[in-house]
DNA sequence: ACCGACGGGACCTCCCGTTGTT
DNA sequence: AACAACGGGAGGTCCCGTCGGT
């Protein structure tokens, strides 16, 4: 297990930091000697653990998806009601600056934008990416509706279609802008759209 | 006027085919070849109307942003009211699959994601262009509540923020999934809160 | 003959100006666009008036040794003695800071050097220039000796040799350092060794 | 030490067959396709041991520098006396047709000749070669007078400069003309010049 | 498991020369 | 006679991936 370990503990490493480096500059951003020079490793000792650079990018996107839904499950550790556990995902975004879940703004957002056209491949994992996502924010309506705690009429598929877009726009502008006033003005509206759905 | 009327035709010519390329691919995305491909004219043809590709890249977003203000503009004719003028610019996202401002999605948003970290110029050009954008709202947002259309507390930045972000957001989530249904969400989510800001 | 002479001027002018920086840059070094630079004219403009860059390549060699020449003619002009003529030419070379024949040195030396191995036509031009400069040397040493000025042992082929090579090499070495003091004791040796030839 | 060794040897390789080649063309009459058809090598292959020409062209200019040095050395070897050490030099400049010391013609006043407007790197390479020229030359002329083989007045640097540049030029003309006649004549004088400075 | 050397080709840029037009 | 527009290709650089060695 110790000889295995080795191995995958080098994989996990470039796997991390090549996230990083993708995430900022993008797939067809991003060259072989990019990736190198984040690593420290040679072009051989990369290619021991990947096919391509292109199997490397869906690791590394798949972690940086990780990443996030780690740092989302942190925020709603402890919270039940589903106003609480929604009011937490928002609350990730707020401390964005200073806690980013992950350099160079979104994962999801980049590789949406830049693989839509190009690669079928990151697109199908940012689609199940945002699948995952949606399930979340579904599976919490869904029980909040249950328990009573959400008006009955609420949307699963609209709050999360509303919470994900505004979020991912407004993570675009204050990336644009290297503000955080935009981000926080969609919250600010996010926050008022989840009490709306509070019953009572 | 004759010659240099040519000069400019091919010049166009260049930019609105490039445009659709680098709006689909990206900006590291798309190579010479690409341009020479979709513009049918060889690497000197294209050389002797821009010193580089970045040059033509900007060229090409510029003439891309200027697309969709074309579009809004058009679907705004004829509104003087504040809310009809707003629901206007949420009408072109309704159409945006039959009647698409621009191949590849919306060019601002692109753009943004991709070069926020890499490509300091177009950055700034987003920048400008998501100006542009804010002050239609914000002016439209402001005369709505100089002329009491709009409610007294109504606040310009974060209704352009809003829209701005969650129609971006959007945007992402329909051309990943090719389903207008993400989009059509959304609209239905702002026109609920574009009302919500109309006095009575 | 004001209409071709118009063109005529043009020509001339292509010429001088091209002169300058073939001279500086070399042949290879040159290209069409440092000559559009150089002359203020676009491809066109030139292409008129030379088959090719070669063509006006060749072309601007000549004028240049034109040049050197008219430097040599006029600072013997009134000199009638073989010594004095051939002190004329060292001092040409003594004021060649303050007023240099042609701007990046010799052009025979740097257009020998260069195209020894890769230029043939430019090469035998180079030699003709060469042979120009040698027989001029030559004369003065063969009239002086059946004048008895200069000693009747004295070969003219020797003192034409030792005289070029000496100043093309001291020219080199100044050109390099970018400092008169190797020319200058190139030529305190060369005076030397002319007086030396002198009868009595 | 076997690893390093093949890479050291692949690059030593590379530098000595463009030194020939830039020593030839020039720098810019020298493009990569020349050095990969010279080498063997494919432009990776050669990018994998110089990061571009530029650094190539500086090490194949030392190296051919280097070759010549050897070439003095050789010659010199043994002889003790200032003059038997002069003459050594001027013995190479003998046998250059049929031991050339670089195919090509002298490097120094190859690259002198046409670094000195475009290119200050190799420019100030061509200096450090020539200063090691000077300097050599003017150790014997010193030693030479110090041991009293010499004329107390004769000046280390002056020689250097006369030898130097009657030398190259020479090498020049014999060049130009594919006749060694002129380097013949040029020796014949510098040996008058050498002996001259000779005590009795 | 990692490195080094290398192939083969794509990248953007700029080259020289030709054309058609004024 | 001059220019603008363009072709076709070569320029240097860097790309991704393979393979032998250790």
């Amino acid at each position: 297990m110790n000889a295995r370990s080795k191995a995958q503990q080098t994989k996990a490493r470039i796997i991390e930091q090549a996230a990083v480096v993708f995430n900022q500059q993008g797939y067809a951003g991003t060259s072989m000697s990019d990736l190198m020079r984040a690593t420290g490793l040679k072009k051989g000792g990369i290619y021991n653990h990947f096919g391509s650079k292109d199997e490397l990018a869906v690791a590394a996107f798949d972690y940086a998806v990780a990443q996030m839904q780690g740092h989302f499950r942190g925020a709603m550790r402890g919270k039940r009601r589903a106003v609480d556990r929604l009011m937490a995902v928002l609350c990730v975004y707020e401390r964005m600056s200073e806690d980013p879940p992950m350099v160079g703004g979104c994962p999801i957002l980049n590789t949406a934008v830049e693989c839509d056209d190009t690669h079928p491949v990151l697109q199908s994992r940012a689609r199940a990416a945002v699948d995952g996502w949606k399930d979340l924010f579904g599976r919490i309506v869904e029980k909040g509706v249950e328990r009573g705690e959400l008006r009955a009429g609420v949307d699963a598929d609209e709050v999360a279609t509303v919470l994900i877009s505004t979020l991912e726009g407004a993570v675009m502008l204050s990336k644009l802008y290297g503000d955080d006033v935009y981000l926080g003005r969609a919250l600010g509206h996010l926050r008022g759209y989840v009490l709306s759905q509070v019953l009572e």
